[in-house]
DNA sequence: AAGGTTACCTGCCCGC
DNA sequence: TGCGGGCAGGTAACCT
């Protein structure tokens, strides 16, 4: 499900109810998501310092020296716990604070639940090797053309790769390209220099534009009060094959770019070749 | 070494 | 109505 709005939209509904909040204990009700659950003991009756998100991962810091590190892969959800969340069979983890109860739910148990020492946050193998936050000072023209230069990939590939820049996802990388006017099958060496700098702008654009209305919400995303977001009224390509561009009314085309549907307005969006 | 493919899992939608 | 196939927001382990 989420990209990185989705996941800065979660973290800003819950850091109001959650920040300051004990935890008293968190239970699973699996050994495993993605990876093996760690023994969560440690983290009980510990208070939540802060809630931040790197990447597409939110973190949960204790006032101990553990961090609790949520991924929500590709259908997870965190929910405060109310009648809807109730007696779901993929509710995986249940974390009982005082007073507030919040549930991890996800079918496709792509996600993940882990706790780290504040210590080897850097280290650890969920951050160790993550590109740059997109929208930092530190993503710019000049970083990407630097690394552009010497990429013979796809600049959707490029743009989706965690080791270059994270949290751009396959729906924000197809708005992205379109709004920049770039096809996603251009290979990213041979992108003029003009066009990489729209690209910088159009990412920071997107990612911020869909955080301002609270993610997008395809199948069912929700924010920590299962509210919806409502990023997707503003599609401009994605899923929108055999419909009309909305600038220049041409077909939207569909092709697969590494296994990723990949949508694009053969019109606005120009293949650049050496 | 980069780039492509497959796997992980369940749910949903579509066509037959 | 039921079943099989294909597809889904992400990541990482394999191959070549």
């Amino acid at each position: 499900m989420p990209e990185l709005p989705e996941i800065e939209t979660v973290k800003n509904s819950l850091a109001p109810i959650l920040t300051g909040r004990k935890l008293l204990s968190i239970t699973a009700n699996r050994p495993n998501l993605r990876y093996l659950l760690p023994n969560f003991k440690v983290a009980s009756n510990s208070v939540v310092h802060t809630l931040s998100r790197r990447a597409k991962y939110l973190l949960l810091s204790l006032d101990i020296d553990y961090v609790i590190l949520i991924h929500l892969g590709m259908s997870g959800r965190l929910i405060i716990d109310n009648e809807e969340a109730k007696n779901n069979k993929h509710n995986h983890v249940i974390f009982q604070f005082e007073g507030v109860k919040l549930v991890y739910c996800d079918p496709r148990r792509f996600g993940m639940v882990d706790l780290i020492a504040k210590s080897e946050l850097d280290t650890c193998k969920y951050f160790s090797k993550l590109g740059i936050e997109p929208l930092s000072d530190d993503f710019n023209a000049e970083y990407l053309l630097q690394v552009c230069t010497k990429s013979s990939t796809t600049i959707k590939q490029l743009i989706m790769d965690n080791n270059v820049v994270v949290g751009v996802g396959n729906i924000y990388a197809n708005e992205s390209l379109f709004l920049a006017g770039i096809a996603p099958n251009t290979i990213a060496k041979f992108l003029p220099q003009a066009k990489i700098i729209m690209l910088v702008n159009t990412i920071k654009q997107v990612l911020q534009k869909a955080i301002q209305a609270g993610g997008s919400s395809m199948k069912d995303f929700v924010d920590g009060h299962n509210q919806a977001g409502s990023f997707q009224q503003h599609f401009a390509v994605y899923g929108r094959d055999g419909k009309n561009c909305i600038i220049c009314s041409s077909i939207i085309k569909k092709l697969i770019i590494s296994g990723r549907a990949t949508y694009f307005c053969p019109e606005c969006q120009e293949k650049f070749e050496p």
